[in-house]
DNA sequence: GTAATCTATTATTATATATTCAAATAATCA
DNA sequence: TGATTATTTGAATATATAATAATAGATTAC
């Protein structure tokens, strides 16, 4: 259980798997579309989704010579979403230990606590 | 942006920190209690925390000898759990897709499509 | 007060795994 | 056959993991 989790987390540990994902996120894809959305050369491309298909992320269609490639479960769209907020709000923490630091500046005469 | 989830997703693409993260989700806990929780010993718990904490997933208070340690943001929960439900699917289709292979199986003369 | 105990962390190192880049290969189309 | 699309391979390099010993801080016992 935690060892798939694991593995899964693993796969999206990589800045181009989760751009490409996004990119699906919006709909199916050739493999030379994604490459166009993310701005990689084709065999990072390729490679990273390679990984993707190990871990039954993503799966690929042929289509004549071109591939298609979607997301194996819509679901991964909610997990990115949940992700984003927990970035979002690690910014807003930042954004306010920057400004409590930035008042603390402005009182020079702040209690020693 | 990628970067940081990569980084975040990173932080979770190992058992026990996913573990840790499963058993803190519950409630604040001292180091002692993961341990006993997950199972393993001293050094490794503490290494694990040491990465989640530098990753900001989670914070630990002293309380007198003993560390307790919390997730920053509730919602790491609800990743656990949209990650739990994806597993879940991929779970079932595998599966579904056993069950297709024993019925083919129990009919010799399926069809050949 | 000192030593022992408890709790937790850090440091070190061998080993495993992942990443990156460029070249080679394979399949399909015109 | 050459062009297009995509994948695989190989090797150098970077990063992560796991286990053990050492260290640090707080509490307790004598």
């Amino acid at each position: 259980m935690q060892r798939f989790k694991a593995e899964f987390f693993k796969a999206l540990a990589h800045p181009l798997r989760i751009r490409i994902l996004e990119v699906l996120a919006e709909g199916e894809k050739s493999v030379n579309e994604i490459q166009t959305h993310v701005g990689s050369e084709g065999s990072a491309v390729s490679q990273q989704l390679q990984i993707l298909r190990a871990k039954n992320i993503v799966s690929g269609t042929k289509d004549g010579n071109k591939v298609i490639y979607t997301l194996k479960d819509p679901m991964i769209i909610e997990l990115l979403a949940v992700a984003r907020q927990i970035f979002n709000n690690h910014l807003v923490d930042t954004i306010t230990i920057l400004d409590r630091f930035k008042d603390d500046e402005e009182v020079p005469a702040a209690p020693k606590n």
